[in-house]
DNA sequence: GCTGGCACTCGGTAGGATCGATTGCCAACG
DNA sequence: CGTTGGCAATCGATCCTACCGAGTGCCAGC
């Protein structure tokens, strides 16, 4: 699209905007590899590159910014993701060390991610009810309270209060447990929502409650989120304005994993300012992965910083993240 | 220890402070009830105040702003908690319709305290290990790793992940099971780490690798925190760097923990700024209070928000949540 | 087509004047 | 002796102006 030239200058205009957050004259971009004219020539093409959309000029005689069209270019076509040497050590060890609860795991994976971009890191797990009941069980609470407990295939265990009209004993419980088990176990949970009747009065009504419990959970149907690092996304804007609708995004779990959803189904792996169809995100850049178990797509991770963020280290970051952690659980 | 009228000059400066966040000068506390002096005498009694310190200047010719000792001695002295109407009804409200998961019914007690307050509000739900095992459970999720998942009397679920070095059948998990069961039922979790041998050799490979896992876990003996309305907490201040700081701390859900446990265990209900310990928490104000379950401390509610908070309002929200809460979870 | 030169633009900073809110002090009053 | 009205002094905030410098656009010449 642009010639090799211009590609360079654009290339020279957002690594140092980056860098400084100052707009960019041309006097800095001749220094630049691939850019051996004189300053003149790149006003001349720097004034062709704003026509064309890829910079702007926060004021006449300012230097030049990227517009969204401009990192959007720089991602697509300049970019090469990199990640130096200690993070993907970092990563590596990580992985190795990995294990127990996957929430504990997916949780620590933000810090991860956060910890090697220094943006704010968001890790959508698995659906919780992902995979098929391994092991489902009534616990009765009080007399007339009781929790489903359904342990899942991916490590993940779901669990249901139930308040009954009516007393229950342990041996009654231990009767819908051995019905529930029996015809649920290597369904999704979802599936017993349908279970067939038991036939036996007591038993019923127990069952009843359980498949009406399920029905309503299978709704939302919620993914766990995990964000971290908020205050490396308030340590990257000066307007506290900007950083009071980021966060009131960020504690939203439901937008964000929309969001990100969003992002991924359009297939994108970056989304820049108004690319994120949020108005509050318009600073903001979003950069993500999903991550495969078997082949599947359960989850996404991504980072979330300024839409002048350091595109080549958060793509690395984050693919790579997203591929570890994929392989990880597929390990189980 | 302040006369009535040093007390009447005293508050109006904190109330009005507190709205307006401008400096309070001499003209505007004339209007006050309790103060029927002209402003001369107003000004005297100020000066005085500030060189017993309770108040400060910012600059000279500028108005008084309280200092913490000036909060303080409001808090002790001349707030009262009360709460509107509206809210109250709020509360009642929200605890009628409460209901299902107790992590679930943590989360949105946070969200009704910065509705209330609109302040960041922090909920220390009880130790997950708290009260007896209720069930216990290995479930198989591989051949080699296997699920500890345990119920609590209160609704809490524990699991812990296990990994083996050699093969298992369900069989095998299911005599692990029964022998951990007979023992554990009605103890504490951590009570399991010190279960007597199977004797029986396949058995006491699991068993061992049970123990191992309980005993580390318990060291941590994780509270569970539920944090909510960082943009409220962000709205509050002006300075980003504050913002920054203040998040870093709401993000470390240890430091919360143990910020809010300090705060209580000095018998505090309010911690105004130096008082909380911490430094980033300079210009920040704690209200706390614990909640009860059966006549015992278990858990913790409070809001944070800027020393010049509304201290009756979130007074009172965070007694009549606390209060509310630790009933609601009485009832089981 | 590229380059050096040059006039021009405009944000940012510094200095200075003004304004207004507020204070401390004092003399007078009851 | 406590209280009050009056008054000069203080000092941040606001506004204006001048100026500087980074940067631009344009043009004539190479």
């Amino acid at each position: 699209m642009l010639d090799e030239r211009k590609a360079s200058i654009l290339r020279a205009v957002v690594e140092e905007y980056i860098q400084t957050a100052q707009p960019v004259g041309s006097g800095h971009v001749v220094n630049a590899p691939g850019v051996s004219v004189s300053s003149a020539t790149v006003r001349n093409e720097m004034a062709a590159l704003e026509t064309e959309g890829f910079l702007a000029q926060p004021h006449t005689s300012a230097g030049r910014i990227p517009t969204e069209k401009g990192y959007r270019y720089f991602v697509d076509a300049l970019a090469r993701p990199s990640l130096d040497r200690s993070s993907a050590q970092q990563v590596r060890a990580f992985f190795d060390r990995a294990h127990g609860e996957i929430e504990q795991m997916l949780a620590d994976t933000t810090r991860l991610l956060t910890g090697l971009t220094d943006y704010a890191a968001v890790v959508v797990g698995p659906p919780h009810e992902a995979g098929k009941v391994r092991s489902i069980q009534l616990v009765g609470l009080t007399s007339r309270v009781v929790l489903l407990v359904a342990v899942m295939g991916n490590g993940g265990v779901e669990k249901r209060t139930i308040e009954l009209a009516e007393d229950v004993d342990d041996a009654l419980l231990l009767r819908a447990t051995t019905h529930l088990s029996d015809r649920g176990i290597g369904h999704p949970l979802a599936w017993l929502a349908t279970v067939a009747s038991a036939g036996e009065g007591t038993v019923e009504v127990v069952l009843t409650k359980v498949r009406a419990v399920l029905a309503i959970a299978g709704e939302d149907d919620a993914e766990q989120v995990f964000v971290n690092g908020a205050s490396r996304m308030a340590a990257s804007f000066e307007a506290v304005e900007t950083v009071r609708s980021v966060l009131t995004i960020l504690e939203q779990q439901l937008v964000v994993v929309s969001l990100l959803r969003d992002v991924v189904d359009r297939g994108l792996d970056v989304a820049i300012g108004s690319e994120t169809g949020m108005q509050p995100l318009a600073d903001c850049a979003l950069v993500v992965a999903p991550y495969t178990v078997d082949g599947e797509r359960v989850g996404t991770v991504g980072v979330i910083g300024p839409t002048r963020m350091n595109y080549p280290q958060a793509l690395a970051a984050v693919a790579v993240v997203g591929q570890r952690l994929g392989r990880r659980l597929s390990e189980g």
